[in-house]
DNA sequence: TCTCTGATTGCAAATGATTTGCATTTAGCC
DNA sequence: GGCTAAATGCAAATCATTTGCAATCAGAGA
């Protein structure tokens, strides 16, 4: 099948991709080359569903996509959001894995703002070394109904 | 079979059930309030599967564990968390709608810590205004790894 | 460039959470 | 005590996700 794949890619993911790929022993194979480019296109959280539909037609299978997704996880290239219902959902990490955000969900027609605010972030901290956790993190989103919605 | 579910009650909320189910053209069955008892005796959230579990051999169906649980939840007196695991958990609603909290879940071996803190209100209120959204929540959950198991 | 080998993929079946249709039972009003 | 809509049990359906296994492929080395 015809690569669309890595011939218009823009932006430094893709070399982020190969550089950590290399280094740990993994290959770097067009699916996984695909959903990248898909994640890169798409300023919100997707579910595996909706990145293989993003793919051009039985590029390749979901099963495929959630192990490629994984595999970006546990290198630090994807982050993993749950908005609550059963579904998760994938984003590029974008600049470092320091930056993280939230999301503003409508409840009714799922319509998702970012937040760039994080104020968890302090207490995460107090809240770690309060009960002597390590590797702390949180999970932060917010729910409502959009104007467009009420 | 023998009830022992409402028999050694204690505590507000067996009457708020019967209060907010009356009112609302439901029934009080012996399923809904064994349930709401397995909840009451629990400080942390439970699963579904965990409720029926703890309910007495065959007490009730799954099904019945789900609607039950999402009526009760409705009614406002079971609050749904997510731990990022696929299984929504529930837990009773206490001292009144107002009271919210958050958790501390360790990654490893599950243990839940209540969180009692909540710094994200200010927030929440902040990004309603800011986009327009009315009903605003959020959920906030922090996860890390607990003395026992570093 | 050719070969080799372990990593990766596709497919289909398994798993686990949750929902639903339908016939039967039951709570609470009369 | 009987009636009726609501609730339950059961089994099957649905949806997200995982997994076993045989076929394929990327990339290192000849």
């Amino acid at each position: 099948m015809s690569k669309e794949c890595n011939s218009h890619a823009h932006g430094p993911e893709l070399s982020d991709l190969t550089g950590h790929l290399r280094t740990q022993d993994h290959k770097i194979t067009a699916p996984r080359q695909a959903i990248l480019n898909v994640l890169r296109n798409e300023k919100h959280p997707l579910t595996t569903r909706q990145i293989l539909d993003a793919l051009p037609g039985g590029f390749c299978n979901l099963a495929t996509v959630y192990r490629s997704i994984h595999l970006l996880q546990r290198l630090g290239l994807v982050q993993r959001y749950d908005f609550g219902d059963g579904a998760a959902r994938f984003e590029l990490t974008r600049g470092g894995k320091d930056h993280h955000h939230h999301h503003l969900i409508c409840t009714k027609c799922a319509l998702v703002i970012e937040v760039q605010q994080c104020i968890a972030l302090d207490l995460e901290q107090q809240i770690a070394t309060g009960n002597g956790f390590t590797k702390v993190s949180h999970k932060l989103e917010f729910f409502g109904v959009c104007p467009d919605c009420q």
